[in-house]
DNA sequence: ATAAAAAGTGAGTGGTCACTTTTATTTTAT
DNA sequence: ATAAAATAAAAGTGACCACTCACTTTTTAT
C-alpha cells in the first residue's frame, strides 16, 4: 500500500500500524495527559513512566524514542479530524436539504465543539507542538489546509449559488470563516480553564453565527 | 515608589530597574534570538553565552537564573506594548477629528503591525511562554485585557455615539475584533515565515477593515 | 509440552543542564 | 600608584536526561 498523504507517511515512519498492548495504551494515556499540562519538553519519560505504571524500558521497546511517542499521539488525532468533518457535515451541503448558509456554519462550529471537548488534551499538545515545531507545521499546515479547502469550496459554492453569500474569492471568505473560528476555539479549548455552561456556551455559538452570516454578505 | 501593576511587580522582582552594560545586551539581545527560534526550554544558557561572546558565569551573575533572564525579554516588551498603542492612536479617538470607525480600526490594525514588525523575535518568545506558562498567563491575559477593554471602550462609545456601530454589548463587539485581528497578526508574524510584499499586505489590511465593519453594521 | 517470539524490567551510561566557586582581569578611589 | 571593589572568565558540580542492555516473564505457535 502506497502512502497518500503526510499523515500516512509519518504514521508508518512511527511504525503506529501494530495493534496496542494495555501497557501501550497507559504509556500514551499518560504521555498525553503529562505532554498537556507541561509540554513534551517539560516531561521526562522517567515521569512518564511512573505514571503510568510501567518501567522506563518499555516505552522505549515499543516507542524506541520520545519523539516518536509524541507522533504516537498527534498523528492519530491528525487523522481522525479531517474524516468526522466531512462525514458529519455531509447533510449541510446537500442541495437536496433546503439548509442556509447559517445553518452550516453552525453545524461547522457545533461539530468542532464537539470534536474538541472530547479531544483537549491531544488539542492542547498539538497547538504547543505545532508553535515548537517548524518542521512539522510546515509539512502538516499546507495538507489540512488543502482538505479545508477541497470542502469549503463545495459548501461555499452551494452557498453562493444559492445567493447567500457575497462574491468575494472563496479562498478570502474562507480564510475569515476559519481565523474567526479558529482564534474562538483556541482560546476556548486551549487559554480558558473555566468550563462554560450549556447555554453561555450557546450564546457564544450563536454570537459567532450572527457575526459570520454578517460579515459577509 | 509602590507597584502598581502587575507589569512593574514583576520588573521589580526580576531586578530589571539597573540600567543595562554592553554585554548585558549582548546577552538579551542572544537570548531572545535563541529563544525565539528553539523555544525556552530548548534553549541552554551555554548557547546564549556562546552566541552573545560572554563566559556563561556573567549570565548569571547578571540575571541569576535563566527564568529571570527570560522575564528581562518579555516584560520590557509588554510594558511598551501598551502605552504606544494608546499614545498613536489618541487622534482617532478623539472627537475633534470627523474620522469614521472603519479609519480607527484601519489605524488599529496598522499600529499593530508596525509594532509587530519590530519586535518580531521577541512577540515570538511571549507566544510561546504564554503558552506554556498557566500562571504567567493567568496573571497578565486579565491585566492586558482590562488596559485593552478601557482603550477600547472609549472609542467604541465614540463611534456608537456616531451612530456607526450597532448596539451590540461593547464587550461582545470588543472580543470579535480582538479575536479576528489577534488571530490574523499571530499567523501573519508567526506562523508564516515568509515576508509580504506591501501592497499585499495592505490587501489584507484592507479585507480585514471591511470584514470588521461589515460584520457588526 | 515446549520452543520461539514478544513484552517487560530496572540498573546502568554518557552526556548535558542550570548553576556555583574559584581565579583572573578591569575599573574605581584615594 | 595601589588597594579595594566590581566584573568577567574558567573550571567545576551534582542532578537529571534520553536511551541501552542484559535479563526475566508472558504470550503464541506447533
Amino acid at each position: 500500500m502506497t502512502t497518500h498523504n503526510i499523515l500516512d507517511k509519518m504514521a508508518s515512519d512511527a511504525k503506529l500500524s501494530k495493534k496496542e498492548t494495555a501497557k501501550q495504551q497507559k504509556i500514551v494515556e499518560a504521555a498525553i495527559a503529562i505532554f498537556a499540562e507541561k509540554g513534551y519538553s517539560n516531561t521526562s519519560t522517567s515521569e512518564i513512566a511512573r505514571k503510568s505504571g510501567v518501567a522506563e524500558g518499555t516505552i522505549f521497546r515499543h516507542y524506541g524514542t520520545k519523539e516518536n511517542l509524541l507522533l504516537s499521539v498527534i498523528v492519530p488525532f491528525l487523522k481522525q479530524s479531517m474524516p468526522t468533518l466531512a462525514q458529519e457535515l455531509s447533510h449541510e451541503v446537500n442541495p437536496q436539504n433546503n439548509l442556509h448558509f447559517e445553518d452550516f456554519i453552525r453545524a461547522f462550529i457545533r461539530n468542532r465543539y464537539n470534536f474538541l471537548r472530547e479531544n483537549r488534551d491531544i488539542f492542547r499538545v498539538v497547538i504547543k507542538e505545532l508553535l515548537y515545531r517548524d518542521e512539522l507545521r510546515k509539512d502538516l499546515f499546507p495538507y489540512i489546509l488543502k482538505e479545508m479547502v477541497a470542502f469549503f469550496d463545495i459548501a461555499i459554492d452551494h452557498y453562493k449559488a444559492r445567493g447567500e453569500l457575497g462574491d468575494l474569492p472563496n479562498q478570502k471568505l474562507f480564510r475569515m470563516f476559519l481565523s474567526v473560528i479558529g482564534s474562538h476555539l483556541v482560546t476556548r479549548f486551549f487559554l480558558s480553564s473555566d468550563d462554560l455552561g450549556k447555554e453561555e456556551e450557546e450564546e457564544q455559538i450563536e454570537d459567532l453565527v450572527r457575526f459570520l452570516t454578517n460579515g459577509v454578505s
